[in-house]
Formats: structure tokens, sequence, C-alpha cells
DNA sequence: TCAAGATTTTACCGATTGGTACACAGGAGC
DNA sequence: GCTCCTGTGTACCAATCGGTAAAATCTTGA
């Protein structure tokens, strides 16, 4: 048989893709060989770990690529209100419009929540402290700025629930828009509601 | 052994919280049986067909909740103002203050997606006809009040999603907090906003 | 040409999966 | 007492699970 010389990296894309599609559980070896085209001794050579091994290093690349493209911009841009909006054109990139669902959010609803929970938690705070973060450099209060950080994040990830539940993908980018607005509208307009 | 004479009817509570901890396929029979007190032969009896009907069965319940304490009021209260307050208030305690997960939005990320899609789809439909139907019956636009349901699902799923990612469910209570006092605000102070 | 290392195939393991079959227990009506 | 009927417990099934072992194959460098 030819040899294949797979890269441990390539095999992350269809890794990720399995795992948002079925969930870890149920991504099972078989349907990962069947889907890598590679044999159950080829994933252990790589991931000698196993699917426990191959969903962290999956996690480990989601983690790499939000921090480079969307953590790190928001925290250090230059304009921080720039920085916000191309949060939510990344975020529309990244999750396909809301064809694609966000794994770490999958995971944290799914019965192996305990086994990545920190990684989890960690995604999500990350995410979290870089918008309030920016969100403070745009104006905001401090406070305004943490609820609203918290309320986008919310948001996102609801909006990929309903797309997915009512299968009509184009809700999410709706969502998204209504939310670049009210981010974008600033702290100006919105300092005169109370906050209870 | 002594019969236990089980109903059918009192089962539901467990399986359906075995079911949002586990999620469908990880909720094994032998959990199952091991969580109800009854072995296979009692569960099949009561569900011939397996887990998938008592999936259906606690997805009915659910539905059953749903309709009579929630949409039934969003569309018929005489007073839709407070309907969506009740409506909050019901969600609150329903998801236990955010230490409750949906089992409707778990379903929908889920691998078993398919296997509900539609019954997943009504549950959310039916949540946002009901609800954009009070928000119009409260004076806001057509427009404004099926874009501010669909944000005000998208929040509470949402909400549930970063609770549960944050291991801190105080953070579901303050997003409904600040989605109260949005939806309390009425259409008055929003319109002048403008939409895109 | 040949050895060394990397990759892949194949066969196999024990455990667990959802599901079936059936013998058995207990109460209700006669 | 007897017989239904509703539950229940248990043994069993093939299929699949994640994972292991090792032989076989390929690539590479000397």
């Amino acid at each position: 048989m030819a040899k294949r010389v797979a890269e441990r990296t390539e095999l992350l894309p269809p890794l990720a893709e399995l795992f948002r599609e079925y969930g870890f559980e149920a991504a099972s070896l078989a349907l990962i060989g069947e889907r890598t085209g590679l044999g159950k001794g080829s994933l252990y050579h790589f991931f000698p770990g196993g699917k426990e091994e191959m969903a962290n290093a999956v996690l480990d690349e989601i983690d790499g690529w939000f921090e480079h493209e969307v953590f790190r911009p928001l925290r250090e841009g230059p304009d921080p209100n720039r920085a916000v909006a191309e949060m939510l054109v990344a975020v529309d990139a990244y999750f396909r419009s809301g064809r694609r669902v966000c794994l770490v959010g999958a995971l944290a609803l799914a019965e192996t929540r305990n086994r990545f929970a920190e990684r989890i938690k960690a995604y999500f705070a990350d995410w979290d402290r870089a918008l309030a973060r920016a969100l403070e450099r745009a104006g905001w209060s401090p406070e305004e700025a943490a609820a609203l950080s918290r309320e986008t994040l919310a948001l996102i990830q609801g909006a990929l629930v309903l797309a997915r539940a009512l299968d009509d993908p184009e809700i999410f980018g709706r969502l998204l828009a209504n939310l670049k607005v009210r981010l974008a509208l600033g702290p100006a307009q919105s300092s005169s509601r109370g906050q209870g």
C-alpha cells in the first residue's frame, strides 16, 4: 500500500469537523478512520492518547486560531471599535455564517463537559476578558463593558443554537447584524438607560 | 421481589434529567436503569421503542409544559407585557437559574440532531411565534417584534451555554435581568434607533 | 544495497452498547 | 383455589466501542 505520510496538523480540520458534527462520544474511531482515510494504527501513531488527545489537539488549534485572530486584536488592536467590528466578521466567517457549530459551546452542553471543563472555561473567559477590555477602551464603563461582553458572547452562542435548531443559518447573520449595530452605537446613546 | 408498579409518567423527570446531564447517546441503558431503579425489562415494558421512545416521551412532556406555562400565556394572556415578564420568571425557574441545561438546545447541537430535528424545530418555532405575537400586542412593530423575539431566544440559549461553560450559574440570572429591562422598556424608547 | 525509522494494515482484546426472550412475581377478578 | 394481566429480573445476543500488538510496508539516509 502507498504511504500516505499524513501530517498530524492536516488531520485536525477533519477531526474538528467530525467532533462538531457528532460530538466527542459519538465520533467513533470507525467514523474517524473513515473520514480521515486512516486506520486505527495510524491514528494511534499520531495520537497515542487516543480520542482524548485528538480532541485536545483540536481544541488547541481552535484556541490558537481565536487567540491570534480575535482575542489579541481585541486586547491590543490600536482601534478598539475596529477590533470589535472585525471580531464579528471573523466570527461570521469562522462559523460559516451559521452553518457551522461552535465545538467549544457544544462540548459545554454535552455529556463530556467534565472532561474538557477547564479548557472550555478558559476559552470563554479569554474571549470575555478580551472583548470587555476592548469595549472599555472604546469608552464603555467597566460595568457596561462587562455586561455587554457577556451579552455578546451569549448572543453568538445562542444564535448558533437557534440557527441549527431552526435549520436556518441566516438567523445567525441577522442576529450578528443587530449585534453589530448595538456595539457600534457606542456608550454615548446607551448610558442613559438604567442598569437596574 | 416487590412490585414497584412504577408509572410511566413518573419516569419522565429522571429520564429528562439524565438526558440533560449526559445527552442522548451517552445516557446508556445501564445508567438509566441505575437512576430509575428499573431493569431493562421494566424499561422496555414502558417504552417498547427503547431509548428513542424515552427521549420522545421526555420531549413530549417538555413541549406540554412550555405550551401550557409559556406559549399559551404569551399568545392568549390578556396583558402581553405581563405574559412576557412571567415568561422570564418561568424560564428562570425551569432552568434552575442557570444550573440546568436546555435539553432541546443541547440536542440541537448534539450528534443526535437529525433524529429529533423536527421536534427541536417545532419547539423553538412555537416559542418564537408566541413571543413575537406577544411583543406585537405590546406595541412593537411586526419587524421589531420578530427581531426581538429571536434575540430573546438566542440570549436565553446562549446564557445557558455560557453559564455551563464558565461554571457560573449566576451569569444566567444577570443576562435574564438585562433582557427583562430591554423587554419591559417597550417599543417607545427604542423605535428611534435605526434598524440598519 | 541495506539497515533504521516512520507509517500502515490487520487481527485481536475485553468491555459495553441497545435490544430481545423468557421465566417469574404479584395483585385483581372469579 | 385459579387464571389473567401487568410488571420485573435475568440471561443472553450480535454489534460496536476504544484501545493494543505486531507484522508488513514504505521512505530515507548512509
